[in-house]
DNA sequence: CATCCACGGCCAGAATACGAATCATAAGAA
DNA sequence: TTCTTATGATTCGTATTCTGGCCGTGGATG
């Protein structure tokens, strides 16, 4: 079951969005302020965040920052002309965002959207030998857990999701550390490096001379 | 991996084309003048470029002469009483325009179905016995995979996109390698070679005498 | 037929890309 | 706190690819 908190101070927003969710076969939480939203955040895990960017007390921006060690991805609630909002919200690692008011059906393919990028849609991905569980992101060889950091568990699903296509190292950059791809440093030839190693997939994933790397079917 | 450039000079409205364009998995870089949108479109090459009608210095329309010449497909910014514009920008080869402010799902239909127009949402292209997967970056014969370099790669795209056309040298260069051609030396001549002879392509490339190559159907 | 110039073929040096090892710092656990 | 692990910058070595120069061939032109 996917878990959803909406955080809206106008009630009938924030219940409009439950019933929406709940119907489409997702559990909706709600939350009315900010205080509120950071409680639930704090004691049960959620899968996605629908975040209005004008609260009472704690504001959007300010959850966001809270939000944005958890890992769990946002979108966020904005009214038509806040073009600045949007962008500051995208910049701070909002995954997506809707414009109030907002068509249910937009609302769900959004959502739909965002899951998948995350990999919350489908749970079990089978590659390489591989099973890479993305809900509890968790891969395992043979039934045998591998222990890999969090870089390396980004890579590998950035290529798993990906089979057959040339990653350059910017897009590679930019997918997994976010932001533009400092040439200078070697980190992501260094990472794809660390990651065949524990996937044993040094034959799998080749580089692609002056043009990336690739998993290999 | 889609390039595509965004020219505006309001910089939090090209900051959320390159972030939404991002996210959905193009590559995308922003300009923020008509003098800087020049310039990168002379350095690099881009699938499509998104391009704002008033810009201080050199403006879209301008620029619009500029880029015609490159043929890569444009779709044009506007503010929503601009009829005149639309028309104008339509009428100078624009491929499509958005009136802003804009929805991001409908920028990223428009782009798409520009992109598919212009054949670059294609992945496999299938001419002259070979078929390329423009996601793996790979050429077959036969099944058999053709060991390239990055250099031949791009060449034969480059050929295979434009089946008939006669490419000059200088045309080639800018494509492949980027910036003005240098006419004292002979990488273009020295790369068409090895490219047509690993892709068995020495009769179906043809040099036009004087004007340049042609890849014969 | 003679001349000019565009193009093909080849080579070696230059440039670039990638892998591996090392080290410093940051983040996190005990 | 201290210890461990994760992360990323740096350096070096090697393999691959790119490029400019030279020469030969052959088409275009008169």
């Amino acid at each position: 079951m996917i878990r959803i908190l909406a955080v809206d101070d106008e009630r009938p927003i924030a219940e409009l969005l439950r019933l929406s969710l709940g119907r489409a076969g997702y559990q909706c939480t709600c939350a009315y302020d900010g205080i509120e939203a950071a409680n639930l955040i704090e004691k049960e895990t959620f899968d996605l965040i629908l975040l209005d960017i004008m609260l009472p007390g704690i504001d959007g921006f300010e959850l966001m920052d809270y939000i944005r060690a958890t890992n769990v991805p946002v979108i966020f609630l904005t009214a038509k002309n806040a073009v600045a909002d949007r962008v500051k919200g995208l910049r701070m690692g909002a995954e997506d965002y809707i414009i109030k008011p907002f068509d249910v059906l937009e609302l769900l393919a959004r959502v739909e959207g965002v899951l998948r990028r995350h990999g919350k849609l489908q749970t079990l991905l089978q590659i390489g030998g591989l099973e890479i569980n993305t809900l509890s992101m968790q891969v395992t060889r043979d039934g045998a857990e591998l222990p890999l950091t969090r870089k390396e568990y980004d890579l590998l699903l950035l290529f798993a999701q990906n089979p057959g296509v040339v990653l350059s190292k910017s897009t590679i950059y930019e997918r997994v550390w976010g932001g533009e791809y400092p040439e200078s440093t070697r980190t992501v030839e260094l990472h794809i490096q660390r990651m065949k190693k524990k996937a044993g997939w040094d034959d799998r994933i080749k580089p692609v001379y002056g043009m990336g790397y690739r998993l290999e079917g």
